[in-house]
DNA sequence: TCGCTATATTCCATCATAACGATATATAAG
DNA sequence: CTTATATATCGTTATGATGGAATATAGCGA
């Protein structure tokens, strides 16, 4: 029961859904995700903290960034079901699109603030 | 999105997670369900209300009964497939098991409490 | 009509959790 | 030495779960 309330709160939250929405299209780091979305740094990485831990999103290092993607769902049906759904859900949000058309000028090299 | 995180934090809550795992087994009255999770009046109508407001259930009077039962789902995309994932998701879990067996012997004729 | 019952709803109080930013520190890698 | 990140602390603000008590309503039965 925990690991399925896990995923559901996880997925409870504006930011943490967009994050997931933002995964779909490529990899991310945290200064990436932070700056699409507008909030600081150590935000981020505790939204980013839940999902890794609901097995939502998996990172690995490269170099100074940590890359964040989404999960394989081998960990959990409940994440594993909830990625696979996620992928045709709200894609026709105004929010999600919005993200969408902003993330390609998004770059890790060309982040201005610290 | 408000449609979606409505129903992620509708089932965020273990005691609303349980109702639905109960009403897979019938259709229950309020008396029966607050019975079953020892929980108060107010309290199971609150969850109650929640989780029809999320589509993840629906309500229908019976005299003076009303009657709640698992949605057919039409009305949103994310709760019918929860409501149709959680069929097969959380039969093990311990706090449900125990639910199951103890909600043939829960009969809302023979409720003592007020 | 009267009274009882099941429920919804509201108000109130308490307690826990959560989101957020700001700041600071620790670490790892360039 | 700088950068990206994780983590922790602190404070603020908001939300949520719970019970208790009260009220309103609807339907049942006498």
């Amino acid at each position: 029961m925990k690991k399925f309330i896990r995923v559901m709160k996880a997925l409870s939250d504006p930011n943490r859904v967009k994050m997931m929405k933002m995964l779909q299209s490529r990899p991310l780091c945290v200064c990436e995700i932070k700056t699409a979305l507008g909030i600081a740094q150590s935000t981020a990485s505790k939204h980013l903290k839940i999902l890794e831990d609901a097995e939502l999103v998996r990172s690995f290092k490269d170099g100074l960034w940590v890359n964040y993607s989404l999960s394989d769902g081998s960990g959990s049906p409940y994440s594993a079901s909830m990625i696979g759904n996620l992928k045709h859900w709200l894609d026709t949000e105004s929010e999600v699109l919005e993200l969408e058309k902003i993330l390609p000028g998004i770059d890790r090299h060309n982040i201005v603030g610290k």
